[in-house]
DNA sequence: TATCCGGGGTTTTTT
DNA sequence: ACCCCGGATA
C-alpha cells in the first residue's frame, strides 16, 4: 500500500489530483519523479485502474525501467509489466508495428537510425548531382528532421515559408525534391527513420478514425514526464490520445529544456494552459536535492532568461560550501588540476568516485580529462559519443539480422553485401542499385535473380550476388522458426562476419571479435529475460525493435564499479551527484559558438542551469584561458554566464595549492579571438577580389562580403553573403587557410 | 577490387 | 586531432 505521508503538501494533492488535464511544474531537484510513480502507484492502487490503460512517456528507455522498478515497489511488480510505459519513440513504434498495415508497411519494418538517413541522403545527392558542399547531408537530414517534427510532409515543404527562405539561404532549393525522394526511398525499403515514428504517428491518429478512437478508448490515463522537452508532433500525439476527457498530466520544467535543436518547442509547456484551459497547475518549488548555496547560484543564472515560467525554486537543506569557480591557462591545465582536486575529494572528503561526475558541453572535451584520470589510474566511464550499437562491427552484425527480418532493408543490405569482402565492389553495387530502381524491385530481389532483371555484372560479382541472396533467404527463413540468440549466433558464424573478426590478430581484430561475443550474450540475456517474464519464444525481431531505440545511457546500468562519470550536460539531465565539476566555461564553447539568436543562448543559459542543478554538496566550475580545438590554439575568454551569476555563492582560489590568480570577474582582457556578429550585420558590405583563391570552395570571386578587423588587426573573419563561409584571415601568418584579398590591406589600421 | 595515402573539412548537444 | 573521401596504386 502506498503511503502519501511520505510526499510533502503540493506533491501529495499533485499526486492526488486525477480529474483533469494537470500541469506540474517541477523545479530542478523538487521531487518529479517521485511526483509521477506515486501518481501511477496511486492511479492503480487507490483508484483500482487498470494498468493497461495508462500511458507513461518518459524521456528516455532507462527513466521508463526506473520507475517501472520503483512503481512496482509501491504496488505490485505484475501490474507494472502492463503499463504502456516508455519513450514516445519506443511506444509509437509498438504502436506503428501493430498497424503498419494501415501504413504501408509490414511489422517488420527497420528503423533506420542517423547513420542509416545520412547514408541514404548521400545516395539520394549524388544521383541528384548535387553538390554534397552545399547540400551537407547532415544538414539535409536536419532539414527533414525539422520538417517531419512539425509534420511537415514533403507535399507541403515548399509551401512553408520559413524552409522555403531557409533553402534559398543555404542554396538548398532542391530540398523538397530531396524530402520527396527520400521518404519515398523508406517507404519502398519498409523502413522510417526516427521523426517517422512520431509523424506516421500523427498521421495514423489524424487519418484513421477508426484506430484513432481505438487508441483513445486504450488510454485513459495519459503522464508526460520532461514535457518542456516535446515537440510538435509529440504534443499533438498527446492532445489527440487525451481527448476527450483530457486526463492528462505532464510534468516539467521550463528552465531546463535544452533540446530545442531536436524539434523540442518550450512553447508546449509554456502555453499548456492554453491548449488546456481548465488545467490545474501544481508548482514543486522545494528543492531536496542541492544545498542552498547551489541552488541560489542557479537561481541566480536563470533569472537571466526573459521567457520562463514563475516559480521560485529553494532549499532547506545546509547552506552548504560556496561554490568554486577558477580560472586555468590551458585546457591541459584544466584537465590535471579537476582531476586533482577531484582525487582531493575522494581522499580527503571520502567521496566514492561513482559520487562524482565531471560534466562539459561538447563530447571532444572528453578527450583531455579521460588521459589524465588513465594517467592517474582513476576508474572512470564516458557515457556518449560512439555507443556500444553505433560500432561498426556491431552495427554490421545487426544489419545482417535487419536484412533477415526485412528483406527491403536495402540500408541494411548495401553496408553488409560486401562484408566480409565477397568482391562486391562499388561498381557492382552501382550497377545492382540502378537495375533494382529501373524494375522497381528490392535490392536483394535483383541479387537473387540477376538474369530476370538483365543485370550486366562480370560473372565473379554475379556468382557472389546470387550466393549472398541464397545465403540470406535461409537466413529469412531462420529467423522466424529460432529464437533470437540462436539465429544470432548462426547468422554470424555462417556469414562469415565472426570468422573474419577471429582471424585477425590485430588488437583492433580482438576488440571487434570480444564485441561480437558481448553482443551475442546481450542478445541472450534478453532472451532470458523475456523467458523470465513468461515469454517462451523470443524471435529475433523482437530484439530488433528495441535495439534501434536504445541509447547508451540504456548501457551498462548496472554498475558495481566506482567510477567517476564523464558525460555532457545533456547526458547528464536527470541525474545527480554529489559532486560535479563543470568545465569549459568559456564563450563559443559554454555558452556554443553556434548560438547566434538570443533564444539560442538562453537554451545555453538553461543548460548551465541543469548542470549546476545535478550537483548535491558540491559544485566546481572552470575555464581555461586557452584551448586547442580541431587542432588548433584558441584564446578563449570566460563564459558571459560567469558573470551572471551571484558571487555570493562563489569562493575563489579554492585551490590552494595554485597562487592566487588574478581577479577573474568582472572583467578579462580582450583577446584577439573575434566574436561571430549577430546578424544583420553592422559593418558595410563590400567587393572583393580574391588574388589567391582560398581552399574553400563555397567562395566565389567577387563575392559580396562582411568583414570586420579587430584591435590590432591581426584576426580577421570575413562572410560572403549568405555567410555559408568563414574565413579567418590572419596578417601575420599566411596560413592554409588564408584567403588574401586585395582590399584587405587597405582595411588595415 | 582492395588498400593506402593525403588533403580537406569538421563538431554542440541526441531519440 | 580525427574522419571521410577521392585518387592512385597493387
Amino acid at each position: 500500500m502506498i503511503n502519501l505521508e511520505e510526499l510533502n503538501q503540493v506533491q501529495r494533492e499533485a499526486v492526488e489530483y486525477n480529474e483533469g488535464p494537470q500541469l506540474v511544474i517541477a523545479g530542478a531537484g523538487s521531487g518529479k519523479t517521485r511526483v509521477l510513480t506515486y501518481k501511477i502507484a496511486y492511479l492503480l492502487d487507490v483508484l483500482g485502474v487498470e494498468p493497461n490503460r495508462i500511458l507513461a512517456l518518459t524521456f528516455t528507455n532507462k527513466a521508463a525501467r526506473e520507475m517501472k522498478e520503483r512503481i512496482g515497489r509501491l504496488v505490485s511488480v505484475d501490474k507494472t509489466r502492463y503499463l504502456w510505459m516508455g519513450t514516445f519513440h519506443s511506444i509509437c513504434a509498438r504502436i506503428l508495428r501493430q498497424e503498419a498495415q494501415h501504413l504501408g508497411l509490414t511489422r517488420d519494418f527497420s528503423i533506420y537510425d542517423t547513420t542509416d538517413s545520412k547514408s541514404l541522403i548521400k545516395r539520394i545527392l549524388k544521383e541528384k548531382g548535387l553538390d554534397e558542399k552545399i547540400y551537407k547531408p547532415a544538414l539535409v537530414l536536419n532539414k527533414i528532421s525539422t520538417a517531419k517534427n512539425r509534420l511537415c510532409t514533403p507535399q507541403t515543404y515548399g509551401l512553408v515559408k520559413s524552409y522555403i527562405d531557409q533553402d534559398r539561404y543555404d542554396r538548398t532549393y532542391d530540398m523538397p525534391s530531396v524530402y520527396q525522394i527520400y521518404q519515398t526511398r523508406l517507404h519502398e525499403a519498409n523502413a522510417v527513420d526516427f521523426d517517422d515514428l512520431l509523424m506516421l504517428m500523427c498521421q495514423l491518429l489524424q487519418n484513421n478514425a477508426e484506430a484513432r478512437a481505438y487508441y483513445q478508448s486504450i488510454f485513459k490515463y495519459i503522464l508526460v514526464d520532461e514535457y518542456q522537452d516535446t515537440n510538435y508532433a509529440q504534443y499533438l500525439i498527446v492532445k489527440i490520445l487525451a481527448e476527450p476527457e483530457n486526463l492528462v498530466s505532464v510534468v516539467g520544467d521550463d528552465a531546463q529544456s535544452i533540446y530545442s535543436f531536436r524539434g523540442a518547442d518550450i512553447a508546449n509547456i509554456l502555453s499548456f494552459q492554453k491548449t488546456y484551459p481548465n488545467a490545474r497547475v501544481d508548482k514543486l518549488e522545494q528543492n531536496y536535492r542541492s544545498t542552498q548555496c547551489i541552488v541560489n547560484l542557479a537561481n541566480s543564472l536563470i533569472q537571466h532568461n526573459q521567457h520562463q515560467l514563475y516559480k521560485s525554486v529553494f532549499s532547506k537543506n545546509a547552506e552548504g560550501d560556496r561554490v568554486s569557480l577558477q580560472p586555468y591557462m590551458s585546457d591541459r591545465d584544466e584537465a590535471q588540476e579537476v582531476i586533482t582536486q577531484l582525487m582531493r575529494e575522494h581522499a580527503v572528503n571520502k567521496i566514492g568516485y561513482n559520487q562524482i561526475a565531471v560534466l562539459y558541453r561538447t563530447n571532444a572535451q572528453s578527450r583531455a580529462f579521460e588521459g589524465e584520470l588513465r594517467k592517474m589510474g582513476i576508474p572512470y566511464r564516458i557515457y556518449g559519443g560512439m555507443s556500444f550499437y553505433q560500432r561498426k562491427e556491431i552495427k554490421d552484425a545487426i544489419c545482417y539480422f535487419r536484412l533477415a527480418a526485412n528483406p527491403k532493408d536495402n540500408e541494411a543490405l548495401q553496408r553488409i553485401i560486401n562484408l566480409p569482402a565477397r568482391h562486391i565492389g562499388d561498381t557492382t553495387l552501382r550497377k545492382l542499385s540502378e537495375c533494382a530502381q529501373e524494375h522497381n524491385v528490392t535490392l536483394l530481389e535483383v541479387a537473387a535473380n540477376p538474369d530476370t532483371y538483365n543485370l550486366s555484372v562480370v560473372p565473379m560479382a554475379r556468382k557472389s550476388l546470387m550466393e549472398f541472396a541464397q545465403f540470406m533467404a535461409v537466413r529469412r527463413e531462420e529467423i522466424e522458426t529460432k529464437d533470437a540468440y540462436t539465429f544470432a549466433q548462426d547468422t554470424l558464424r555462417m556469414s562469415g562476419v565472426m570468422t573474419e573478426a577471429l582471424m585477425d590478430t590485430t588488437p583492433e581484430g580482438q576488440d571487434r571479435a570480444e564485441n561480437l561475443n558481448e553482443l551475442l550474450n546481450a542478445i541472450r540475456e534478453f532472451v532470458e529475460q523475456r523467458t523470465q517474464m513468461g515469454i517462451d519464444f523470443t524471435p529475433m525481431s523482437d530484439f530488433l525493435g528495441e535495439v534501434a531505440l536504445l541509447t547508451d545511457q540504456d548501457e551498462h546500468t548496472d554498475d558495481p564499479t566506482q567510477r567517476v562519470t564523464l558525460m555532457t550536460v545533456h547526458a547528464a539531465k536527470g541525474l545527480e551527484f554529489p559532486v560535479v565539476f563543470i568545465v569549459g566555461l568559456e564563450e563559443d564553447l559554454f555558452p556554443s559558438q553556434y548560438c547566434v539568436r538570443s533564444e539560442d543562448i538562453e537554451e545555453e543559459r538553461r543548460l548551465l542551469y541543469v548542470a549546476i542543478t545535478r550537483a548535491m554538496t558540491r559544485c566546481y566550475l572552470s575555464f581555461a584561458r586557452q584551448r586547442y580545438k580541431n587542432g588548433q590554439l584558441n584564446f578563449c575568454n570566460p563564459s558571459r554566464f560567469l558573470k551572471e551569476l551571484d558571487r555570493n555563492c562563489i569562493r575563489q582560489g579554492s585551490f590552494a595549492t595554485k597562487k592566487p590568480e588574478t581577479p577573474v570577474l568582472p572583467d578579462v582582457p580582450e583577446r584577439k579571438r573575434v566574436f561571430v556578429p549577430e546578424r544583420p550585420i553592422n559593418l558595410k558590405p563590400i567587393t572583393a577580389t580574391p588574388t589567391q583563391t582560398a581552399t574553400s570552395t563555397a567562395w566565389q570571386p567577387n563575392d559580396r562580403v562582411y568583414h570586420k578587423v579587430f584591435g590590432d588587426g591581426t584576426v580577421l573573419q570575413v562572410y560572403n553573403e549568405n555567410e555559408v563561409d568563414k574565413i579567418d584571415i590572419n596578417f601575420d601568418k599566411v596560413g592554409k587557410k588564408t584567403l588574401m584579398l586585395t582590399y584587405a590591406k587597405l582595411e588595415k589600421r
